[in-house]
DNA sequence: TTGAAAGCGCTAACAA
DNA sequence: TTGTTAGCGCTTTCAA
């Protein structure tokens, strides 16, 4: 049986609301007393309980991330990045992971939303109509993703494929294959416009292939349409995809950077480890669940929507050259 | 604002009470009444708030995962297990990651105690001394340690080792070279222990080496001294170890499985995109989280330490044969 | 089968 | 500066 704050009064010798003051507007109480209730504390290990508290003040301390795959590295950084912050704030996380399923995404945002202070929803899945809905009566943060009137962390989609476009273009590539991710994705839009402004400006020329899935698979599977459109490099929407389409080109023999160039987007840890070493557009990962956490709180203390409406955040991906690009090869 | 029990009730004509037990006992209410409960439920959109009910009930319907680190495969896949079977009993996680420190790791796991029916805590990092008092006040289930009297899941260490023995020296390798983990995991011990008793069954040499760090960086580091013991096979920690070896080596123009075999442990997502694809003892991740969550729940609705310490499973690795192992070289 | 009342642990007016 | 009182949303006796 954990001790209350009336054990906490009595052996302290004053009534529960000056231990509850003690603990939360120190500031207001006497010296003397509070060292008393301290003690008192500390004899008793005592540690107020949230439920309790939250109850009344409408605050719970908790907050939720919620993320479409928790295996997926990407995410369990991002992951990293929330638990690390809200850590400093003394706050609890709870993380649901979707499995890629927009309704059950709606449903554990729907069942987590009552029991935390905001979420925070890494890539959601959930149609633009839900996502409004959802934020209408839940303090929300998204990550990789925008909606009308919702603060939220997006990347410079279009800021990293300028990088990566002139990288190749410097190394003599002159037609780029992009292998989009899913049709759905928010982000993919913004990369293949992104990649396409950026190679309009170099008077290079785009080809697209896809949509695949966002897996060594998909990569796999991309990997003969990509080498067929006869672009000498290869865009991905993100590393996994890029791993993939590494291992069906060697199983193919043809030579990466030799034959042709490939760039991921991410720099997961695995892309260091791939062969060729994998070039990519790294993408803050954990910082962005920093920043979520920074931008939640924010909110919180401040919940109204005309703040929110400005609040967002952009981050910059970098290009980390690899072994996986090179000259293109001499027709 | 969401609608609370008396808004319910006013909305059907009843009482708070007969709403709860509507909710929670239907089948002591009036099929009638509970049918306009029901709807008044419905139209509310209400979802009962736990925290009040867990103040009265003493039970939150919340559980908390604590792993070493989010963004090691092996544990975002353990937490992904933990989280399916969560949902389905309708059970939310609260996640903690320790950044593999073990005085944090105490600290959250005191500071979650008190929000959560119970605990799991996965390769937890703290001493045998810390891990039974924290087991003392709180309803615990451990994964991958165990711990007098605390209910747990483990895998089969020597089993998993007396696999890989059993395949290397069938490809006839008679040196076998160990890279162990870090000299205070549990699993290391276990596996150091499994693989030493193997290979004296077959009458094999074993050559230890390390102890490194269970990281890519610690697999490149190990790489040397392993193959300065003359095996012409090695063991190492987990994948991550045996990627990085596999690396150096590839550097060093060592060829695998042409000079020496390589066997990682865990089977990671990223050991099949290893070149050479990577031989490993595949441990059962998900299925880990899923049963500890089940586990849990058990020794909640039967807190009777007596049944707990019975409560132990074992969970068994399977070899999953790829390209770093093949016949033991000609001397 | 239902309702009234009490109370879980805590905080926030309001008095003193 | 401190204590008293009321009440957050819910469940659970206890009566009716």
């Amino acid at each position: 049986m954990p001790a209350t704050i009336r054990d906490v009064a009595r052996l302290a010798g004053v009534s529960p609301s000056t231990v509850s003051r003690a603990l939360s507007m120190p500031e207001m109480v006497n010296a003397a007393t509070r060292a008393r209730v301290a003690a008192a504390v500390e004899q008793l290990g005592y540690q107020p309980n949230r439920a309790a508290r939250g109850l009344i003040t409408g605050r719970t301390g908790n907050i939720g991330l919620v993320v479409p795959d928790l295996a997926n590295p990407f995410f369990a950084s991002v992951a990293k990045g929330v638990q690390a912050r809200a850590r400093r704030y003394d706050v609890a996380v709870f993380v649901a992971d979707t499995d890629e399923d927009a309704a059950a995404e709606v449903g554990l945002v729907r069942a987590l939303a009552k029991q935390v202070d905001g979420l925070i929803l890494c890539s959601p899945r959930a149609s633009d109509a839900d996502l409004s809905a959802i934020a209408q009566d839940t303090n929300v943060v998204l990550v990789n993703r925008t909606a009308e009137g919702v603060p939220g962390i997006i990347y410079d989609n279009e800021g990293g494929m300028r990088q990566a476009v002139a990288h190749l273009v410097a190394l003599g590539h002159r037609k780029i294959a992009w292998v989009g991710g899913p049709v759905t994705s928010w982000s993919t839009q913004h990369r293949t416009l992104g990649l396409s402004n950026a190679l309009y400006d170099h008077g290079a020329e785009l080809a697209r292939v896809g949509s695949f899935a966002p897996t060594y698979e998909g990569g796999m599977a991309a990997a003969d349409q990509a080498v067929a459109t006869g672009a000498t490099a290869v865009v991905t929407y993100n590393d996994l995809v890029a791993i993939g389409l590494l291992a069906r080109l060697h199983a193919r023999g043809i030579s990466v950077p030799g034959d042709v160039s490939v760039v991921g987007i991410d720099d997961i840890a695995m892309s260091r480890m791939a062969r060729p070493a994998l070039t990519t557009v790294r993408l803050p990962k954990q910082e962005a669940g920093r920043i979520a956490v920074e931008l939640l709180l924010a909110v919180l203390d401040d919940p109204d929507p005309g703040t929110a409406i400005g609040t967002r955040g952009t981050l910059h991906g970098e290009l980390i050259v690899r072994d996986s690009t090179g000259p293109a090869p001499q027709p």
